[in-house]
DNA sequence: TTATATTTGCAACTCAGTTGCATTAGTATT
DNA sequence: AATACTAATGCAACTGAGTTGCAAATATAA
């Protein structure tokens, strides 16, 4: 279904995503965003930001939900297929254009391919 | 630190990774031994029994924790750089032999990498 | 401007995983 | 075999990300 109308909430969300090109975690949208918008409500615009492949969403390190801008995804039912890298160091979360090929499992029809990359990121590499 | 003792929990524990190859998930261990073992111990162990290397973890599709038996990870520090595979119909998780190639990334090092796929398992592939 | 349905905020909830603490039980020593 | 020591366990209460139900607010179409 999708965003039906354009709220405040959709405006505000969409605003933090301009800003910046890396990833964003629901954790930390609801924290920046508490004086503004109410966590249910943040949680409930990602979701519909994510069926309007507006963003697409992956799980980080520890299982939390993290939040990028599609680029390319949305042609070819936009499962982010492309890797993220988090750094272990500053915790910023990137999507990565490189991609990685995934080969081909016996006996098994692989649909989605979720890939997190930890390390250190470009300002954390001494 | 890892385990010192061979008590109760720990046999318990491992006598169900030897009854099946597949991984488990903490939240089944739970439930599973809920009559002999508490929950609290459950997850202390399996932490410990990771430690140990005896186990290695990694999260399935929703951010929970499964455990499986490690083969040959405990040599170059058992970062489990093996893909694991999830069935998005029965649930199964196993852990893949096939490796997946993790291209050199530009201006990053990366440590760890996680390759979660997901589709349909060899019994649920019709 | 009104009617209608979608969005929002709030409070309370869910549930995987954790923590503090008193009790239990391995293990080494005598 | 009894003792002392310390790790492991159980319990209850907690944490925190994410969800749900419902009444009030607000965007949009008529």
């Amino acid at each position: 279904m999708g965003i039906l109308r354009k709220t405040k909430s959709v405006k505000i969300l969409l605003e933090e995503f301009d800003k910046k090109s890396s990833a964003i975690s629901a954790i930390t949208l609801v924290e920046r965003l508490a004086s503004e918008l109410n966590k249910t409500t943040v949680y409930r615009v990602l979701d519909k930001l994510e069926e309007d492949k507006v963003l697409h969403s992956f799980l980080g390190k520890n299982g939390h939900k993290w939040y990028a801008k599609c680029n390319g995804c949305s042609v070819s039912g936009h499962q982010d297929s492309h890797p993220h890298f988090q750094c272990s160091d500053c915790g910023k979360v990137d999507c990565l254009s490189t991609d990685v090929l995934i080969p081909k499992i016996p006996n098994r029809k692989v649909d989605v391919s979720q890939v997190l990359l930890q390390g250190k990121c470009e300002e954390c590499y001494v």
